[in-house]
DNA sequence: GGCGAATTTTGACCTCGATCAATAACCTTC
DNA sequence: GAAGGTTATTGATCGAGGTCAAAATTCGCC
């Protein structure tokens, strides 16, 4: 069902194949000659190794980052000095939205492993966007995508059990490989043991636990990195029934 | 030092005195007349009363919302059927930003007291900022804003201990307050202790008795829902030296 | 002003997960 | 394939903070 405003998706997976783009540009209704004008402005640069960095924390603003293959922790600095993870970056997810706000990097970013990356001039994404409503109504849309699902996160760290958090990061995990194409249920984790417990506020030793604990349950079969994930159904029933964003009843004000 | 194109803070304040729009208007160079253009499009309600829903998780997405003066919070509905607070917004701040993304509210927001609060329909805004580059650019801080606040709180969140929590939360209400011209040392907590614990992931008795401790050591004069800080330095040094986003020295990767 | 509900404080106890420590598996590099 | 480093697993112990319970204080509200 073709609509005349919407550019077939042929056209821009053709554009955007090389980069990754179909972020800003699957979801929306841009013309043939916006999403050119929109891949005119993406640098391709080298792959990185496991360990580059990307960026560091106080690093001028230049650039979003768009990963193409590969993956990406940001972390932020802890009071005793060591790393302390705040995102993993998978194929076609952006980093860098926090740092427009005072034009320098909050946080570091290096690569779990060898990653693709395209940079976008941020100020010619801008200029851009002012000329092309919905380009600009779609970085909107991604900036609130990020603050939602940080504000997901932090009901997670917030309340759960070790158990829920790393039921809740496979879950995670597993939902935005699918998203990609990739499988869902049999994947690679980039990270270690340390980093996801890192990101998910437990100490390694527990999520190594778990993991052996999920295997044992029959829930996971889990190989060094190498996960399967055996039954889905009892991984989403321990973070609470995923009864998604329905209004159902609702509480009269006092 | 007045610029060409900068609009003087007089004028500004003028035409946003009664909505609390400085939040988009006073960083930045907007002519007078985009000023008045988007004072046009805010809309100014009657206020709320402590317990009011501001909009339901699920709520179709209209309008950002900047509070005027009171508070309000911000929450998900957890496993187990209660609220847990995942923000508070104070004076100036503005809510609504994660619902752009999917057109409904992820999370409900209600009046800790009386509070006032002006509604900006975001289509208009949209369109509006189309049109004036520099309030597009101040709609991404707005909303790049909120992602490394919530970096911060989920980098908390994920690693700290209850005192360091209570020091971080006292220390940012601190700061905001002062940022809107309120004291910094001596404030209400228009929110319960079951509240604050719920946002930082605390049972409430714990940050009641953190409250306690910190009065005996002289940090805090407590009473109730009266706050002020004595010691403003040693709760800093809680949460790490505040060494800010300096680059320091970086670690050569690897 | 007095009664009942809600909130806060304080105390006692116990659990979950952190920490410490020791293997074990794996991955290099020579 | 042996040596050395890194990462993961497993076990044992301990403590911060959760939970339960009761008292104290405050806040409506009739």
């Amino acid at each position: 069902m073709p609509s005349k405003n919407v550019i077939s998706l042929d056209k821009i997976k053709v554009a955007c194949r090389d980069c990754t783009l179909s972020t800003l540009c699957l979801p929306m209704g841009l013309r043939p000659e916006d999403v050119d004008r929109l891949d005119a402005i993406v640098k391709r640069n080298r792959p990185l190794q496991r360990g580059d960095h990307l960026f560091r924390a106080g690093d001028a603003f230049r650039h979003l980052y768009v990963v193409k293959t590969g993956a990406v922790k940001t972390f932020t600095q802890t009071n005793e000095g060591d790393e302390q993870v705040v995102g993993f970056h998978l194929p076609g997810e952006v980093l860098g939205l926090d740092a427009i706000q005072d034009g320098q990097h909050g946080c570091g970013a290096r690569a779990l492993e060898t990653t693709a990356i395209c940079e976008l001039p941020f100020d010619r994404l801008e200029d851009l966007s002012s000329n092309i409503p919905s380009l600009q109504h779609q970085m909107f849309r991604l900036l609130s995508k990020e603050i939602s699902h940080d504000a997901e996160m932090m009901a997670l760290l917030g309340r759960s059990t070790a158990e829920e958090r790393v039921a809740s990061f496979l879950i995670s995990l597993s939902e935005r490989f699918k998203r990609r194409g990739f499988s869902a249920t049999d994947f690679f984790l980039s990270m270690s043991r340390q980093e996801i417990g890192s990101y998910l506020g437990l100490a390694l030793e527990t999520v190594s636990r778990l993991f052996t604990r999920f295997q044992d349950e029959g829930i996971l079969k889990v190989e060094r990195k190498h996960v399967q994930i055996l039954d889905l159904e009892r991984l989403r029933a321990m973070v609470g029934h995923p009864a998604s964003c329905e209004p159902h009843q609702a509480t009269p004000p006092s």
